[in-house]
DNA sequence: CCTTTTTCACTACAGTTGTAGTTGTCACTT
DNA sequence: AAGTGACAACTACAACTGTAGTGAAAAAGG
């Protein structure tokens, strides 16, 4: 189980467009972000590559020999992972202060707030 | 009111030894991070020049003619700016998906849950 | 006044990130 | 065979970060 590599903002892009989707090729992936990042070819695959790198992607080969890629890691544990370091640096590594920041500047409907409530009820029985 | 401008990681130790007391002169800061950090104090008087020109902080003197740093921004504005920006890489801007997830992963007593719930229910009339 | 310590202003330098460009192949298409 | 277009592998390069070192000026101590 590979430790979830340290992301940086755009080839989290790249990730995205590949957990939602993969394997894909890099002409692919730059296809599929064009109308959000509009990027060059080359730095989609820049980003790739050094996405291989980290190990956060592995590589393959489709049916016509063209490499792909895929996530090596899965988006929760990034998500963990960079959710934790985000809670360590602003918020001193306490959960608390940062589920009363987000509370309260958010705009949440009274659904949200219901189903909220239901899970910090199961996060006690837990 | 200035806007909260980027500030990075080891810029933040800084803001948070400043935001805690201002002003402070370099070597104070210095000697205030020392057990967490352990900076030369270049490293420090570097990073507090980066934050001036960043507009993070303001200087002045103190009675000795030394010069002192203070915060220009409000700490409550710079979280808010790094809590936004969080919630829109990782969960695509929407509160209700961050707020589940640290529900979910933090450890929470029974206490925090209530005023959770109560810090919820303040949200909806509001 | 001369030495020691502090403070300041620059400079350094490698690693990461954002954003490509260049060159060389290889497969396809007239 | 020669041109066209995708693909791959390198290279480029500036800004931002982390982490200092150097040298000069100013203040403090004796």
């Amino acid at each position: 189980m590979p430790a979830a590599p340290d992301i940086a903002e755009s080839e989290w892009s790249i990730m995205e467009a590949l957990w939602e989707s993969a394997p894909q090729t890099a002409s692919e992936v730059t296809k599929t972000l064009r109308p959000t990042m509009n990027w060059a070819e080359n730095t989609v695959r820049t980003l790739l590559t050094r996405l291989v790198e980290k190990g956060a992607l592995k590589t393959g080969e489709n049916a016509s020999g063209t490499r792909t890629f895929a996530p090596a890691v899965k988006r929760e544990a990034c998500v963990r992972a960079k959710s934790e370091s985000f809670m360590q640096r602003i918020f001193g590594g306490a959960a608390k202060p940062l589920l009363v920041h987000f509370a309260q500047n958010s705009k949440l409907t009274a659904e949200e707030v219901k189903e909220l409530k239901k899970i910090l009820d199961q996060n006690l029985n837990a």
